[in-house]
DNA sequence: CCCTTAACTTAGCATGGTGTAT
DNA sequence: ATACACCATGCTAAGTTAAGGG
């Protein structure tokens, strides 16, 4: 049923990371980032990619018939000046016009494909209602439609049942709240009795199935919200006066506040990046406005510090912390368990549920990824005042510790946080908010994979009119169904524009610059090839050669005429632009969702394909990991090789010599066995026999799964399978497949990820289609 | 509009606890 | 019991997107 949607796994080879320098040139940023560099080993992407590798056919081309208005699309000049262009577009809103027969075809196509006709059936149209998905009993009683049975994997009956409990219970929650909360915590903590009353209380909540409730439709995040605020930072502890600053070789004794920072850096000495001449800078900047004029006007060399002590000190006592007695050990880890408790929760509309972030970010210097131009900055220290609570009017409002006060308190349930906070590295606001277990993350993650299962519905259509666009006279739907198509085929994030040195220069899908691309008509046997090398998200690096269609190949040397290396490939497009297009072609529908749509389904048909019956269960896991891998390589999610990875990976060769050996001395002693019973024809030989072909045949699987587990791990190196797990892959399509073939769900998620995917995993059956 | 910003998701890395082998 | 590898977890940076305001 998915296959004629999915995209016969083109994508998935694309994903491959090329080996490091060479296409450097390209680069304006090389040499930053180095520490990257490993990464980009090739010999072991090419295996993979053979692996997961399919025909990467696209379609036959059309003969691509010379477009007359090829004038039009014209770059207007060598500029490439986008606001100028902008406004060019704007003049060209008349031909807009032209288009819009065509677009108002598009529309119908619109309702015929999915936005249902909104008359006849009465019902109202679900796709355009955000919300619809939930289940509302009503609804699945009595419209039959089939895209609700697929849509909700409704299951009536128990739904039903467990509504009824869930009534009940909730209203015994609810009285339970309206009892005094203070007196409630006080007794709680306090006696044992009561404190087995909170453990039921507990269960009971974990056994919440909030995705068996109806969904708010208002808007509104929350109806009641209650919680402790948010844990500071320690304060800090100023160094034992043995250990000493040096400032051009002569001990010096620093203020509080200038000691604080100058701490930060020396607990960083060894890392590279106090070597960078950016963060020495910023570092150095920062730092002197935390100092004394005195200190001030004596300190005015960085490489002239000497904070050696410093860092040997947070070295002894980062040792002395590993060797702590287990008491001691045990202390600290109830402490901050007591903390958990306190502050790790909240109330939100009558559960209990866990708060993501309760800390607040401790001061420190700021790391940027990759080339940031404000690495070393020094990160300041949160106070209450700066600190922003949002809860329940009606609520136990947090209190601020003794002798301060919040920024502000306020009530907004049009938002899921419960306490913000302004960051002055970038200025942009720092937010505490649940854990993903809860009820509000999950609903809207389950809402995600809905949004990318309406695309398997329309992306077809989705597709065909891009593809209809390549050939627009318009430059603009030019690039944007080009672009369109990288981020479908390739798995490209948006790519918003950043402002110029506040960021690192990262780039996405729309923000892509000439310098980024190169165009091969024709490399080894492949024709039209495009390589893409870039830096995105979290400046890792993306770099993959593949071929494209014709046409699409024409539009891209269109688009690259009379610019220079750092323009715009898409001039004419930006995040804003794409994704209401896209909206007008789906409700919901924006990039990203791409990239969901596209990581679940590959997941989905690699799973099918890789799966096989007759493999026992390591064989499975092993075929889950490379499906996820698959999924992994298209989204580019990489990771540095473990540090301990060729250790790690020798011994396990060394294990697996082992019991090769041990093997073939079963085996020895088998044939043996055997040659005994042939000669004797006893009870006792024939049982010797027996247990000997069970002794080869329990090693031959030992070796096998040290096997797999070698292949996984090497297969793995570089790449990070847990992103993508957690962030794009439709938990049910694992639910269902550990379900269809057995596999305990154990082995694909671990507690906090079931914790995360509970609604999944109980609602999913085995044939569950994405 | 067009730009800014709030809110929320996605991301890789450090670290420290845990389980396993010795 | 100890050492060590591994993995879960926390942390926080860096994206995306929609909405709001000038």
């Amino acid at each position: 049923m998915n296959g004629e949607n999915g995209r016969g796994d083109s994508q998935v080879s694309c994903g491959t990371k090329g080996s490091g320098r060479s296409s450097e040139d390209s680069h304006k940023h090389k040499d930053k980032h180095k520490e990257k560099e490993h990464r980009h080993k090739d010999h072991k992407k090419d295996k993979e990619r053979d692996k997961i590798k399919h025909s990467n056919s696209e379609q036959k081309e059309h003969s691509e018939k010379k477009h007359r208005d090829k004038e039009k699309l014209k770059h207007s000049d060598g500029s490439s000046d986008k606001h100028r262009e902008k406004h060019k577009d704007k003049e060209k809103r008349k031909e807009d016009r032209n288009q819009t027969s065509h677009s108002d075809k598009h529309k119908k196509e619109k309702e015929n494909g999915y936005v249902r006709e909104k008359s006849p059936a009465a019902i109202k149209s679900e796709p355009e209602d955000d919300n619809s998905f939930y289940p509302s009993p009503k609804h699945n009683k009595t419209s039959k439609r089939e895209c609700d049975d697929e849509e909700f994997e409704y299951k009536p009956k128990k739904v039903k049942v467990e509504h009824d409990k869930k009534a009940k219970k909730r209203k015994h929650e609810y009285e339970e709240d309206e009892e005094d909360e203070d007196v409630k915590h006080k007794k709680k903590t306090k006696d044992k009795k009561s404190s087995e009353g909170k453990k039921a209380k507990k269960e009971e909540e974990e056994k919440w199935k909030w995705w068996e409730e109806e969904r708010s439709t208002d808007g509104s995040k929350w109806r009641f919200l209650e919680h402790k605020g948010p844990v500071f930072a320690p304060s800090y502890e100023p160094m034992p006066d043995k250990v000493k600053f040096y400032y051009d070789g002569k001990p010096m004794k620093l203020s509080a506040p200038a000691e604080e920072v100058a701490t930060f850096f020396a607990k960083m000495l060894d890392h590279e990046y106090t070597t960078k001449d950016i963060f020495r800078k910023n570092f150095f900047k920062d730092w002197r406005r935390e100092m004394t004029s005195e200190e001030k006007s004596k300190i005015t060399d960085l490489n002239k510090c000497d904070f050696g002590e410093m860092n040997e000190y947070f070295k002894a006592q980062s040792e002395a912390r590993k060797q702590m007695s287990k008491e001691e050990k045990q202390k600290i880890k109830e402490e901050n368990e007591r903390l958990l408790q306190e502050y790790g929760f909240c109330i939100m509309d009558n559960h209990k549920e866990r708060i993501g972030n309760f800390r607040i970010e401790p001061p420190g210097l700021f790391r940027g990824r990759g080339d940031h131009p404000k690495m070393g900055m020094l990160k300041r220290r949160i106070r209450p005042e700066d600190i922003i609570i949002n809860c329940s009017k009606d609520s136990k409002h947090p209190k601020p510790p003794p002798g301060t006060k919040w920024k502000e308190i306020r009530h907004d349930n049009k938002v899921t946080w419960l306490a913000s906070w302004t960051e002055n590295i970038q200025g942009s606001i720092k937010y505490i908010m649940l854990n993903p277990s809860s009820r509000i993350k999950g609903e809207k993650d389950w809402q995600k994979y809905e949004t990318a299962r309406r695309l398997k519905k329309c992306v077809d259509r989705i597709r065909a009119q891009y593809r209809e666009d390549w050939k627009s006279k318009e430059m603009r739907i030019r690039q944007r169904a080009v672009a369109l198509y990288f981020i479908d085929k390739l798995a490209l994030r948006a790519g918003n524009e950043k402002e110029e040195g506040e960021t690192a220069d990262t780039v996405g899908c729309c923000s892509l610059r000439v310098e980024h691309i190169k165009l091969y008509p024709k490399l080894d046997d492949q024709e039209y090839v495009v390589e893409f090398d870039f830096l995105g998200k979290d400046s890792i690096r993306y770099y993959n050669k593949i071929p494209v269609e014709k046409r699409v190949f024409k539009n891209l040397q269109l688009f690259l005429e009379n610019k220079q290396s750092e323009d715009d490939l898409f001039d004419r497009l930006n995040t804003s632009i794409l994704n209401k297009h896209l909206q007008e072609l789906m409700d919901g529908l924006t990039a990203k969702v791409f990239r969901t749509y596209n990581a679940s389904i590959t997941l989905q048909q690699q799973l099918k394909e890789l799966s096989c019956s007759d493999d026992n269960i390591p064989a499975k896991i092993l075929s889950y990991n490379r499906a996820n891998r698959a999924v992994a390589i298209l989204c580019n999610h990489q990771r540095a090789p473990p540090k301990t990875f060729e250790k790690s990976m020798q011994n396990l060769q060394t294990k697996i010599d082992e019991k090769q050996n041990q093997l073939s001395a079963a085996r020895k002693q088998l044939k043996a066995a055997k040659a005994d019973h042939k000669a004797s024809h006893d009870e006792k030989s024939k049982k010797a026999v027996e247990l000997k072909r069970k002794a080869v045949q329990r090693i031959e699987e030992q070796l096998m799964k040290l096997q797999v587990q070698a292949t996984d791990r090497e297969e793995n190196k570089q790449i990070a399978l847990g992103t993508s797990k957690l962030n794009y892959l439709d938990p049910r399509i694992s639910v269902a497949w550990c379900k269809k073939w057995g596999v305990p769900i154990e082995k694909i998620y671990n507690k906090t990820q079931r914790e995360k995917f509970a609604w999944a995993i109980d609602m999913a059956e085995k044939d569950y289609e994405f």
